[in-house]
Parts: C-alpha cells; structure tokens; sequence
DNA sequence: ATGATATCTAGGAATCATTCCTAGATAGGT
DNA sequence: ACCTATCTAGGAATGATTCCTAGATATCAT
C-alpha cells in the first residue's frame, strides 16, 4: 500500500509531471476541497499567493494533470468543466438548485455493466441529480435541469 | 396507450409548443436519428430546406423544445451540446475516439438508486464509455478519455 | 554545482459555441 | 380576417477555452 503521506513532490515524479510553484500550488487547492471548483474558481485560489498567475497557466496545468491522470473533469450538463483530484473510483449527486457536486462512493455503483456486444466498455459514471438539503430548505427546489 | 401515430402537430400541441415550419423540421430531423447530433448538426441538415434558417432558429427551438420536455441533452464531456428527441428512460454507451453515442435500454440501471440522507434525489444518468467496433477495427482505441 | 534544453509561464489575441438584441414576420386564438 | 404574443433572422456580444510567442525555469547529464 502506498504510504498516505506522499508528497505532491512525489506524486508529481511518480506522474512524470514537471514541478513548479505554479502547479503546486494549483494541485494543492484543488486536492484540498471536495468542492469541485471550476478552473477559474482555482485561478482565484491560486492568485492569493500567485498574483501574476495567468489564466492560462491554470488551464494548461489542468490540462497536464488531466492528461497524467492527477485530476478529472466531471461535468454538470454543459456548463464549464468542473475539476477533482479525487481519483479513486467513485460517482457523482449534483443539486439542480446550487450545483453543487457531492461525491458518491458505492460498490454496486462501481460494479456496473450492461453487455453491449462488440463494444469495448472501459469505464462508466453515474450521475444521480436532485435537490441538497440546503437549497429544499430554502425553497429553491424548482429549478433548472441539467 | 398513446397511438404511435402521433403526428408532429399533435405532439407540439400536447407540449403546448407552437408549431412553425422551422420548428418541425428541426424537431423532425432530430426524431428521425439516433445520432444525438449537435445544434449546428441540426442546423446544417435544416439549412437544406430552409436555406434561410439562421442558428439562433435552431438554439431557441432546442431551447424551448428543452423546456417543454421534447427534447433532451447529452454531454459528451465538455463538448458543444448533443440532443436526444429520445424521451423514454435510457443511458448512453459513448466511443471515446468518434464521440458516437449509443443508447442502453436496461431495468437494472434505470432502477439504480442510492441512499443519501437528506439529498431529494429526482433522477439518474448513466454513461459507459469505451471503443465502438468500428473505431477498435480501425485502431483508434488510444485517444482521448472523458 | 553548471550548463543545455525541453518545457513552462504570462499575456494578449483568437476561437468557438452559445446567448443577447432587435425589427419585421407569423401562428393560433377570437 | 384580425390581433397580438411569440417567433425568426441577422448581427453583435459573451464567456470559456485555446492559440501564439517571447522570456523564464525545472530537470537531466556532466
């Protein structure tokens, strides 16, 4: 088992993924919330710290982690991609109201099939939508679909 | 039962959607697919017969076609918008090389639920991606991911 | 440590899908 | 046939993302 306190330094060598400031700073934030921020929400973050960060950089770094296997996209309809550095196997619970995204992590989820003949099936994703606790408290369940 | 005779005008009327000469022919060359084409796949079909048809006719109609419940969207990733006139519950099998996407009727997964507390969970969507036959004879099962 | 170089960063311009705005046209009820 | 709310076409505007480029820098070989 790998040991929980790897590095983002060894992480990033186990990925081959060239380290700099930047980019650590960009993983670090997005690995440190459940909140599934947009690339922009990240370029926020980072800006605190960076300020001459530019957008580009965000969108090129996330590009790189997302080809390395660092991070994911997950989508909400056709809205701007979402990002998570969650890797392991999991799904998805989207608010309709206040988009926000709630990760999922069930077995049966994860053990999905269905035969589809001579297509080559290498993963799939589940995506449950409704309304959070917060957004039917406040009434705002009658919103938008995805 | 509803008969399967329904004519276009029928179905419009049912909707409360009012029914022009553009708006058949958008509705009617997304029904008559399985592609799940794009707004400007809709377009260009339309542009056929009605060579006056600008693009804004087409994304105003899916967008009301959208909200009245005759028409709906797929994501492929973050891609352009992908349509369905597809209304009856079913997931999608998606070639990560040609972006094709299939559909999957199956009872299992249109049952699939999840317990989350105080989450009001409306509905559910399930996508398997993979290589079609056609793109694993060609060699193309290497691209892109999600 | 040093240097070489492939890769990265910042910034601005460009792109692309989609939406906004508006004036003239038209579907559908009366 | 008429009225009017709604639709259409066209062009401008938007917003997320990508492209381009010159200067900076991480990493590797020495």
């Amino acid at each position: 088992m790998r040991p929980t306190t790897e590095t983002i330094q060894e992480r990033f060598r186990r990925h081959r993924v060239r380290l700099t400031p930047q980019r650590a700073a960009i993983y670090g934030a997005l690995a440190g919330t459940t909140s599934h921020p947009t690339a922009d929400d990240l370029y926020r973050v980072v800006k605190r710290r960076h300020p001459m960060i530019s957008r580009n950089t965000v969108y090129y770094t996330l590009g790189v982690l997302r080809e390395t296997g660092l991070v994911r996209e997950v989508n909400v309809g056709h809205e701007g991609a979402r990002f998570d550095a969650n890797m392991s196997l999991h799904h998805h619970l989207i608010c309709l109201a206040c988009r926000q995204i709630q990760d999922i992590t069930d077995d049966a989820l994860n053990r999905l099939t269905v035969s589809q003949g001579d297509f080559e099936i290498l993963g799939h994703r589940v995506e449950f939508h409704g309304y959070c606790a917060k957004c039917r408290r406040l009434g705002l369940a009658k919103a938008a679909s995805i």
